[in-house]
DNA sequence: CGGCGATATGACGGTTCGGTGACAACGGTT
DNA sequence: AACCGTTGTCACCGAACCGTCATATCGCCG
């Protein structure tokens, strides 16, 4: 497996059978997952609040907190605006598919299912969430950040980055014009249970608009006083 | 659907059969789109470099060009890569699926499909390709601040705020036509358990009113004596 | 109109925050 | 062993920001 940039990206599965729940995990750790399990809505924002997945596979039915209420509330809190919910259902009724949807659901699936599709289809919700974990190119301006062959250019020049800042730019690239706080980059580019001053991200953002900016073009990161960095 | 500010979305429709066209077009833009149409994949690769679409409609089975080769084409394109692709097919088998969504494609549609699933998953897709939408931002008359990206305008100018002017603003704004007492804005922005001179509000308030007011705009903070202060 | 309390504003010192150069530690390579 | 690129920490500096005060202005009341 290719070293992309960050950890490998995150599932998280819900759903009240168990025999469920690992036969997904079990499918999605085969295809090069990592995967979090949660038994019920209330389970499942705790476990989001813990990690933020990078993908939520929602089972319609569930006990106490049911599967639409539940992604309602994953898309109304912070950390889950940011997670693609994938809504599992038997309910095959097209009503059902439009209110999953409208609740905020950003993909379908009727059971039964084929473990081929739905690796499909988190791949390509994986895709739009994290590009940078999918061997994708990533693009801001005149800057190009391929996460696969590990380059970077601007404006056509190749840039030579060290290993932290490569990730650290790809991060920021990932979701241009979000601010970044100093310790969501630490956990997200360092990792997660790392003990490291907050000024070092600095540092390294010093370190990558020298790299940025070697043939005098003007500089892409913008910072936020009391907040962190941003792409543009 | 609240379409702040920006103008309608654009969907591209791209369909060998002038009917299909039609049907999708006149459903598109009753629900609120622009729509364009392309008979081909080539036409297709036209509008998009004519004007980038916010989601595709691309049919699988197109002469020339296959819907499946399109979409390879688009997500390899610069201005592609930021469109949705939602496949149309009358293919039903699993592995189309699969391959489908493994070449790219965003979503992917079983024909006969309903119109209302159909826009539903058109809106679905829109929210990941505008995320401006998603509720981060918030409004009042012509100024707009996005807590993720930590961005004030005013009539599209951009402003710059100190953290606690963003702050105060975001508090004020947050609740529209409230009146805000001294003692609970230094609750809210400044923190619980901080002791600071009441008249410091005042400062910061004025600081703010200028930093909104400097394109001789009329000031959007009432003062309301003996009370406190709120938006508009 | 005059007075009084409340608010607006300009100025100022102190503090915090971010940028940056220096440096030592570390691991890999020659 | 010597070298090299990378990395985390620190110290220092300048700039931005903040809280306070003094003073000017405003709004309400009699």
């Amino acid at each position: 497996m290719q070293m992309q940039g960050t950890a490998k990206p995150l599932v998280l599965v819900v759903d009240d059978e168990p025999a469920q729940r690992a036969l997904l995990s079990y499918n999605l750790k085969a295809a090069g997952f990592r995967v979090a399990t949660a038994g019920d809505g209330e389970e499942a924002m705790l476990a989001i609040a813990e990690d933020a997945p990078d993908v939520i596979l929602l089972d319609w039915m569930l006990p106490r907190l049911s599967g639409l209420e539940a992604c309602r509330q994953i898309k109304a809190s912070a950390g889950g605006r940011q997670s693609a919910v994938i809504m599992v259902s038997a309910r095959s009724e097209e009503a059902d598919r439009v209110r999953g949807l409208e609740t905020g659901a950003d993909d379908y699936i009727v059971k039964p299912y084929s473990v081929a599709e739905l690796i499909a289809r988190v791949k390509a919700n994986l895709r739009r969430v994290r590009p940078a974990a999918t061997g994708a190119v990533l693009e801001a301006g005149d800057i190009r950040l391929d996460t696969e062959s590990y380059r970077v250019t601007r404006a056509g020049k190749s840039l030579h980055l060290g290993p932290t800042e490569f990730r650290l730019l790809a991060a920021l690239m990932e979701r241009q014009g979000k601010v970044w706080t100093r310790e969501a980059l630490l956990d997200r580019v360092w990792g997660r249970d790392i003990y490291i001053d907050t000024r070092t991200v600095d540092v390294h953002i010093g370190r990558l608009r020298k790299a940025l900016c070697t043939h005098g073009d003007p500089d892409p990161i913008r910072t936020v006083r009391g907040a962190g960095y941003a792409m543009g």
